[in-house]
DNA sequence: AAGTGGTCTAGACCACGTT
DNA sequence: ACGTGGTCTAGACCACTTT
């Protein structure tokens, strides 16, 4: 079933220089590591299901209880997937509370967080530019669905997102199943379409509102945004969605913990 | 030496429920993680400095090294110390290019990060404030150090920070000393001061430059900046800065990582 | 050669949830 | 009672660094 390379049966390829250009070395761990990561990427396991028990994974990859231990330690700090005492380790969704919070990092300066009211402006097809080519590794001239939805809090309009998703990934989006949809956005892509967000890199910029959002957030021109440019990436570091967000920062703010 | 609560010597300890309202149990190794943070604290091991090896942690705390190897483990993860192979474990120090960049969430749109030119504006005794008392668990009107400075990028003014420190754990302190220091801040209470900046929580929004801060960064007044309330805590939890920065981000912006 | 952290194994027992 | 993940141990061997 797998073919591991183990340390004792391949010294070999373990030379103080990478002299025969060949794949490097890596822990056992590492690689039962990928293989579940590639499962994941296959859909082997949906999103809120159960994997294999340890003991299962450690019979299937032929390692000890304690490798295939390390490999899931390492990809639940990675938030990929989640353990449960007692009932087994389940594949993370973007169907909770939890993970919600991990991507859409608002808070409200009093009070506690108040679930947001997404609207959809706009959703077509275009073709990539340079930008969203490079971002989203496809071909200048790629289609792409755009969408552009205005977020609000307690009816206070707070963000506008214009999202690009690459169109093979998504076939059929439309505003119509967007609009029909309650809850995040990512839960949408993970059940529809089979595509889960794990991490994005994010970068942060304050702008001056221009006419087209001051007008949708309701604020004056040029009032100052916080303006998020976000790529996201799914399971195999396949980056599948950019996103430029405009957040009004006077009833909530954009928090972050530095480690 | 040691005063471990082992599983088997404390099973009374774990109740259904906290009904005797005595401290949760906790794992061994999570109990090894509180000596070795209570140690670092204390300054028993300097940044820079290696720690006692895993076998040495093993026998002085009386359990095995695979139990320290997982307290330590942990602790590199958080960035607490760094495990270098055939070396040894070391203790986090801000004089390392590496912890920088987690503290200074800053990067160029275009090439490769400069190192950033530090002036000292200001720096005064002040009394502490509501927010300032809150933030830093003082009492208003506790003695603070208040210290204002301005960042510049290839000469080009980008970041003016406020930063407010408890004036207990920075005797001493003066706008000379300061000026006298090459490298980063933190790199300067580290070694000053014995206090270890360790993990910091953000807000972040967008703000209009106001005639000061506009005056410092060679920006027009109501220029979108933006500002960045930081806490820095330092290894028990324990918050010693209270920072607010304004930042120009036409040429920089403000990475981040979701994960 | 010696000492450090890194990997891997095998087994025991505990805590939690379900049957 | 059983199966799951969680903790702890002991030992073997590998990889890196210094002596």
């Amino acid at each position: 079933m797998s073919d591991l390379t183990v340390r004792s049966s391949a010294p070999a390829e373990r030379g103080t220089a990478p002299a025969t250009g060949s794949a490097a070395f890596s822990p056992l761990y590492q690689q039962i590591k990928a293989l579940l990561v590639q499962s994941l990427d296959r859909g082997e396991w949906k999103p809120g299901e159960a994997i294999p028990s340890e003991i299962e994974l450690a019979a299937r990859f032929q390692v000890s209880q304690g490798t295939v231990r390390k490999a899931v330690d390492e990809l639940a700090a990675e938030h990929l997937l989640m353990r449960r005492q007692g009932k087994g380790t389940f594949v993370s969704t973007h169907h909770e509370a939890r993970v919600r919070f991990r991507f859409l990092r608002l808070a409200p300066n009093e009070g506690e967080p108040q679930p947001a009211e997404s609207r959809i402006l706009d959703c077509r097809r275009i073709r990539a530019n340079a930008e969203m080519a490079r971002s989203l590794e496809l071909k200048a001239g790629d289609p792409v669905v755009a969408i552009r939805r205005l977020l609000s809090f307690s009816g206070v309009p707070t963000v506008v997102d214009d999202i690009y998703l690459p169109s093979a990934l998504f076939k059929g989006l439309t505003a119509e199943s967007l609009a029909g949809y309650v809850g995040p956005l990512y839960g949408f892509f993970e059940t529809q379409f089979g595509v889960s967000m794990v991490r994005a890199e994010e970068k942060l910029r304050a702008v001056p509102a221009d006419a087209d959002v001051a007008g949708l957030l309701k604020v004056n021109l040029a009032t100052p945004l916080l303006r998020v440019d976000r790529i996201s990436y799914t399971y195999a570091d396949r980056p599948v969605e950019l996103r430029s967000g405009h957040y009004v920062t006077d009833q909530y703010y954009y928090r972050n913990s530095l480690n």
